[in-house]
DNA sequence: GTGTCTGCAAAGTCTTTGCACCATA
DNA sequence: TATGGTGCAAAGACTTTGCAGACAC
């Protein structure tokens, strides 16, 4: 864990949280995947090293870090909560592709100039209009992978 | 339920489904309104008039009408799966906004002739370069509503 | 009459809560 | 040492399943 995750770690300390083997860990996991993990997915990868933690530190580590602004959790569809760290600095922004079928996931830049132009213009519209204090917003596909097609 | 609900009745016919009280019912109720209901909005509407409905029905119900095209489902992140009847010819395409603090959904059609020039064109990239075959879409603003600012 | 649908109760799945013990600061 | 965190077990919330009786066609 170097330099780059000291923002979360002061953050967490500033907003009077403490910095414990199973934050470490679970920001650890989250950080060295590109994927959108469950909580279950993270519970796996724990247990391997880590038989100790458990499935409730997980869902509490996650909100911690959901409400420190870290983390975006996404509801898929599929019956779990996923968790994505927020865009660290090197990261680019992305939308979601997502199969109906086998649940992948596939992140996507392109078009995100023009989305994102067009979210900004929605966003103040939207804002101006419906009185609506927009935080956030989701953009995803769905349809049926590569893969599942055959 | 008039003429223009023949569709779905027949649609249900040729699938090999029975057009059921319980069924008639859940799709008129959907059929008059503009919200976005839940299975138990739908069962709580149901039940002050026909109190022998069951949820189970109803979820079997929705279930079915998804299937056959007549439904969408969505979820908004707030533990309960919710249901809106796909346009009417005559009913506008539309994305939503979405309060955080008390899950008021508010319909928006502003920008929608942008979007789905974006949305089109984002499809058709996708399909061919990650072989996508994309059903469809979701765009959802999430925000704080002008009463839950106060 | 046959195959589908229904309602009830029970089971399932994901997530949250209560509580005693533990660990960070 | 004083909060805040942890793990376990139990509870919760929403949804699905099993089954016998009811109903559409």
């Amino acid at each position: 864990m170097q330099e780059k995750y000291c923002s979360w770690e002061e953050k967490l300390k500033s907003s009077g949280g403490r910095l414990t083997t199973p934050r470490k860990i679970i920001f650890y996991i989250l950080s060295s995947t590109p994927k959108h993990l469950s909580a279950e997915d993270i519970y796996f990868i724990i247990h391997k090293k880590n038989p100790k933690v458990g499935l409730t530190t997980i869902y509490r580590t996650l909100d911690v870090l959901v409400k420190i602004g870290f983390l975006n959790k996404f509801d898929f569809g599929d019956g779990h909560s996923r968790y994505e760290l927020i865009e660290a600095p090197n990261k680019q922004h992305h939308h979601h592709l997502i199969c109906r079928k086998c649940s992948k996931i596939l992140d996507y830049t392109d078009f995100i100039e023009e989305e994102i132009k067009l979210v900004k213009a929605t966003e103040k519209a939207l804002s101006r209009k419906y009185k609506f204090e927009i935080k956030d917003h989701v953009f995803q596909f769905y349809g049926v992978c590569d893969k599942c097609k055959k």
